[in-house]
RNA sequence: GGGCCCGUGGCUCAGCAUGGAUAGAGCGACGGCCUUCUAAGCCGUAGGUCGCGGGUUCAAAUCCCGCCGGGUCCGCCA
């Protein structure tokens, strides 16, 4: 609804759009006075007069105001009442700015060597959020976890579990990273050790079927793990793209022939592609002298794959990964084929230092997920009105959208320092800040039902500041969503939610609602129904369950 | 050394793309509010040279240049 009053304000005033952004002091303002006192030499206020003067009304615009060379526009009492409406009236499809298109992201893609850990999630949640409010948004969204068989460490792994076997009675992924970080100290102090991890991975390239079924193995119980942890988090990849299915099914042998018909590679033993021109330093190697392949070259193949079956792909990563994304985008762009659009997040870090599976230094996300929980459970254990079965069903539901939530709050490009004390403190503005308010939406209204005086009613008329407030707010839903779409920023839903709940904790306090007269509880149940249903739908787009008691 | 990112009250952040009206929140501190729809809430007070220095502009947290501090990348690793 809101895009529908900014375009309106946009046709009155025939300006470029960047002269019309939100404000304190209206729900739209135009500085464009500003720019033409300039050039005409005279003061914005005299401009922006006249030019207010001269617009015709519009049926959201309501009234219109000249303050200081800005010109502000305030929504009209229809435009409220048809926000109410149509939110009540939509209900679960509010909030669509209804687009078209196709969209693959991938996400997370950690290596399947251990568990993911709290750097790792944060990928995820960016990529799941995205993928939820793209989805929201009309376009069609695949999404793909890159599973990275092939690597070293992978083989290392394998190695390890081979050598020294591990613990079945732990989760997968965690048992997995044992023989990891066990095998890495092994090579570390047995360095000719080195010979055996090449040859694996040659094996493991040119087909072998006991070096394929020992990454298999590896690989699968490591990802068993790793699912069970993102299913906890809300997150759900649609496929499992295996690395090395680029070299069986022919795209990497494809990409080295386009390059090489485009005359990219310089073959000098290996082979080549020299981007100085585009400014990099270093060369890139797309295949080793011994004829093998690397991570990069293998990327390109997944690239070409992707170009043959998507118009639109996004790939979330680590910021470590900005040179070699910026470097594949460019090989992409001089094959003729479209790059990914990438969003990069900054890394998460603890106290002492950068994480480290290798060395078995980070904070697995199971441990940090089941940790929160157990705060949240204390908290919890205060209701006296709930069962056992609905404490632990609420506890959960809080715990990760506490830890969602604290995720993907922050801009993507923040660095983060992890910190147990924050990251297991709720009585602050955040998930469970939106979750209560929801909460408290739907106590009134099941009392409404209740009392046997559910019926709804919202005019624009009655309406008092704040509660214009919140209804604007509740109109923005689809714009907020389509920003998230083209910014592909999705700490700025999560600030719009809080804004909401906020909204709607200054209106809960001194607008009773239950106990008002008829007209003005009909018309308050009006506004509370449908910031439940924008707090509901707003909650299930960040991953994060609505409650309706906590 | 070079590239990229970050630097906003004691702490964590929003705002920066497209410059504009008193720089917004939360945590922490202090003081209040539960015979009234869930106090996981609400109200109030204190706390800011928007890292530093220049520049552009009628106007800079926002744009440009230089510096400082922190992170990260610069393998025939992934």
């Amino acid at each position: 609804m809101f895009l529908r009053f900014k375009r309106e304000v946009l046709k009155m005033l025939n300006v470029d759009e960047r002269y019309v952004k939100e404000s304190d002091h209206a729900d739209l303002a135009c500085t464009i006075a500003f720019k033409l006192a300039k050039e005409q030499k005279r003061s914005p206020q005299e401009i922006a007069e006249e030019i207010v003067a001269e617009l015709e009304p519009r049926e959201y615009v309501g009234s219109i105001e000249v303050v200081n060379g800005y010109i502000n526009f305030f929504v009209s009492e229809e435009f409220l009442e048809d926000t109410i409406n149509l939110i009540l009236d939509q209900d679960y499809d509010y909030g669509s700015p209804k687009i078209k298109g196709e969209v693959l992201i991938e996400h997370t893609s950690a290596n399947p060597d251990g568990p993911l850990h709290i750097g790792h999630i944060r990928n995820s949640i960016i990529g799941d959020t995205l993928t939820r409010i793209m989805r929201k948004a009309g376009l069609k969204v695949r999404t793909q976890y890159y599973v990275n068989d092939m690597g070293r460490q992978i083989a290392i792994t394998a190695l390890g579990y081979k050598r020294f076997g591990i613990d079945r009675s732990k989760k997968p992924d965690h048992a997995i990273v044992e023989a990891y970080i066990k095998m890495n100290k092994e090579i570390e102090e047995n360095p000719e050790l080195e010979k055996e991890v090449e040859d694996l991975m040659i094996r493991y390239e040119s087909g072998d079927e006991e070096a394929i079924r020992l990454f298999r193995e590896v690989v699968e119980l490591a990802l068993e793990g790793i699912k069970e942890t993102l299913r906890k988090l809300n997150v759900q990849h649609d496929e499992f793209v295996w690395e090395s299915e680029f070299v069986r099914n022919g795209y990497v042998d494809r990409i080295l022939k386009m390059l090489d018909e485009k005359g990219l590679l310089k073959k000098d033993g290996a082979w080549i592609i020299d981007l100085s021109d585009l400014g990099y330093e270093k060369e890139v190697v797309v295949r080793r002298e011994n004829g093998t392949t690397l991570y990069v070259t293998r990327d390109l193949a997944y690239h070409l794959w992707k170009n043959e079956n998507f118009e639109r792909f996004i790939n979330v990563l680590g910021a470590d990964h900005k040179l070699v994304g910026r470097q594949l985008q460019d090989i992409l762009r001089l094959l003729g084929l479209k790059p990914p659009e990438i969003v990069f997040f900054e890394f998460v870090s603890l106290p002492e230092g950068s994480m480290s599976t290798r060395k078995g230094k980070f904070i697995s996300a199971d441990e940090l997920i089941e940790k929160v929980y157990e705060e949240a459970k204390k908290i919890v254990e205060g209701r006296k009105e709930l069962n056992e079965e609905e404490k632990e069903h609420i506890a959960r539901a809080v715990a990760i959208g506490a830890l969602r939530f604290d995720f993907v709050k922050i801009a993507p490009e923040k660095p983060m320092v992890f910190d147990w004390r924050k990251a297991l403190d709720f009585e602050r503005q955040t998930a469970s800040y939106i979750q209560y308010s929801h909460a408290r939406c739907c106590s009134i209204l099941r009392k409404a039902v209740e009392s046997g005086m559910p019926d709804l009613d919202f005019k624009g008329d009655l309406c008092t500041p704040l509660e214009r407030k919140l209804v604007v707010l509740l109109s923005k839903f689809s714009y907020m969503v389509l920003r998230v779409v083209n910014e592909l920023k999705p700490n700025i839903f999560a600030d719009y939610l809080l804004k909401v709940a906020n909204a709607f904790n200054d209106f809960y306090r001194d607008h009773p609602v239950l106990k008002a007269d008829s007209e003005l509880r009909m018309h308050r149940l009006a506004i509370v129904d449908a910031t439940r249903i924008v707090l509901r739908n707003g909650l299930e787009l960040l991953g994060i369950e609505p409650l309706e008691r906590m």
